[in-house]
DNA sequence: ACGCTTAATGTTACCGGTAACTAGAACTTT
DNA sequence: AAAGTTCTAGTTACCGGTAACATTAAGCGT
């Protein structure tokens, strides 16, 4: 910038000043040099250090966001709208992968502290009492989305899964499904998970279908062969069913390709249901019947 | 991090290397003071500005990755992988999406060029000008990705497209299928699936099998509905096809669902090939035939 | 106990921008 | 044309760490 400025025969300020303002100036003069200047540093190579001028002006520009996974469409979807978001308000996302793990998320809310960023986006409402301290004294805006958080750090964009869930299991009911079973992991690991089953089986209370079935797909992220293998399992241990409702749109279509291949007619036989509204729900045959959610707009 | 000298009586330096060094001290004295300064960090709620360290020490502890889209379980796994390279090395991945656009790369090394990352990872071979030249005055290690370019920048790591595709047909023809069509994007915009498709006219010339069949699935990224439609409109420009090859195992599980629909049966009408070993691919019925590229391996 | 070697700590300057303030130029109003 | 107002440019200090060098303390062999 010093080299620019001396090129020109101007301070360093006056180069600051031009590559700041994005508006025309309202003097002519002051504009001609303003475009002197960015064709200096065009001609020059000059790229601005941004590590500079956030440790001046304290403003990284920088919103951080932790997610649990991107190979997960309705995860990659929400990042894109948060990084359209971010982008348009001139700021630049920085993003971490939790695993479903808060401890991974302790470490990585401390890295991205580190970078001072002006904001951070978690997902869901489990975080460690560490994680909760330090985003409370980083004096930032923080939001947790994808859930509705009962004690929310500060703000927080998302939906009940648990309601969503019951919702869909209403909605079964009402096309005449009795007998409905639960596919869905049932480690504490994924909290959306556990509210989805937890929205199915008072639900099913509440409608007087009694307990149903609640089958266990393993470990999340519940990928589509576990729920195959889930599927395999309620054919043996509670084959009355006549609907399932899964934890997520791979789950479901693990359970339909299954179905398919012992012949089972889909919805004739057993109806299936998912979640989250994924592009192999709405490309398979049949479709999967799901609960759509807004991704793009939710980030 | 005066304040945490100050209140252990030693200079700003000290912490500073207290923090820097993981390993244990050769003098008990020294380790003693260590834990001491460690312990006051952590009590006084001290969180190192990284952006401070940057600055002084012109090293951002950042790698830079550019990918065309990360709502594709290849490109997100190849993120996967990449992440934890680079943690392990003790950096920070900064990530940005191109939407398969020269332009939008170019604009997001910009960007990424100005938190001066000590490295860049790039999907593809295809850059603008501007790229090249804003990378090589950059100074850092570069590292293209997914291809074999002909002209690298400086590292590569990849395969060719158009071997992997031609390898495949060569495979559909020891299998007995003989007109074999493609479906894929002709768009310039995805150089990867234009490779493929170069892969599969070559293939199907040095085979003796004529010119098949391309039908244009539209823009990057191809999705499963496109592949659909695709599909359908091979079906009624050439029917007598006996296989086909598609640009993405998600373009093919568009295709085998049209399949299913129509009620021809795969693989005896008909037999599907896609590409990258998708989730999906592995889980629907029937399984599709596949190039498999180790993601994970490759970030 | 002495001098020598090595490790630990302290001191000073600096990384490249911008905030805050000051001085000057241009435009406006009376 | 003078005084007031607004906009522009320059000056100085500083953001919070670490590099580089200087200094002091500790260990070690004779």
């Amino acid at each position: 910038m010093a080299d620019v400025a001396a090129r020109l025969g101007v301070s360093k300020m006056t180069v600051s000043r031009a590559l700041q303002r994005n508006g025309s100036s309202p003097r002519a003069s002051a504009e001609v040099l303003r475009q002197n200047i960015l064709q200096a540093c065009e001609e020059m190579g000059y790229v601005m250090d941004h590590t500079a001028r956030t440790f001046s002006s304290q403003r990284s520009g920088f919103i951080a966001a932790l997610i649990p996974t991107l190979n997960n469409s309705n995860f990659s979807e929400t990042e894109h709208g948060l990084a359209q978001a971010v982008e348009a308000g001139g700021l630049q996302l920085l993003l971490g992968r939790t695993d479903y793990l808060v401890e991974t998320e302790e470490r990585l809310v401390k890295t991205m502290l580190m970078r001072r960023p002006e904001g951070m986006v978690l997902t869901g409402d489990n975080h460690s009492a560490v994680t909760r301290s330090l985003l409370q004294a980083a004096g930032i805006p923080v939001v947790e989305t994808w859930d509705v958080p009962a004690k929310p750090i500060e703000h927080s964009v998302g939906f009940s899964n648990a309601d969503a869930t019951a919702t869909l299991v209403g909605y079964l009911y009402a096309k005449g499904y009795r007998r409905i079973a639960f596919l869905g992991g049932t480690s504490e690991r994924d909290p959306r998970g556990v509210d989805r089953r937890l929205g199915y089986v008072r639900a099913m209370q509440a409608l007087g279908l009694g307990t149903g079935c609640v089958v266990s797909a393993g470990e999340p992220p519940v990928s589509m062969d576990q729920g195959r293998a889930a599927m395999v399992q309620l054919m043996q241990q509670w084959p009355q069913a006549d609907a399932v409702v899964c934890v997520s749109d791979h789950c479901a279509f693990g359970a339909l390709m299954e179905c398919h291949r012992q012949g089972w007619a889909v919805p004739g036989r057993i109806g299936i249901a998912g979640f989250g509204d994924f592009e192999v729900g709405k490309a398979s045959f049949p479709r999967i019947t799901t609960v759509a959610i807004d991704c793009l707009d939710l980030g």
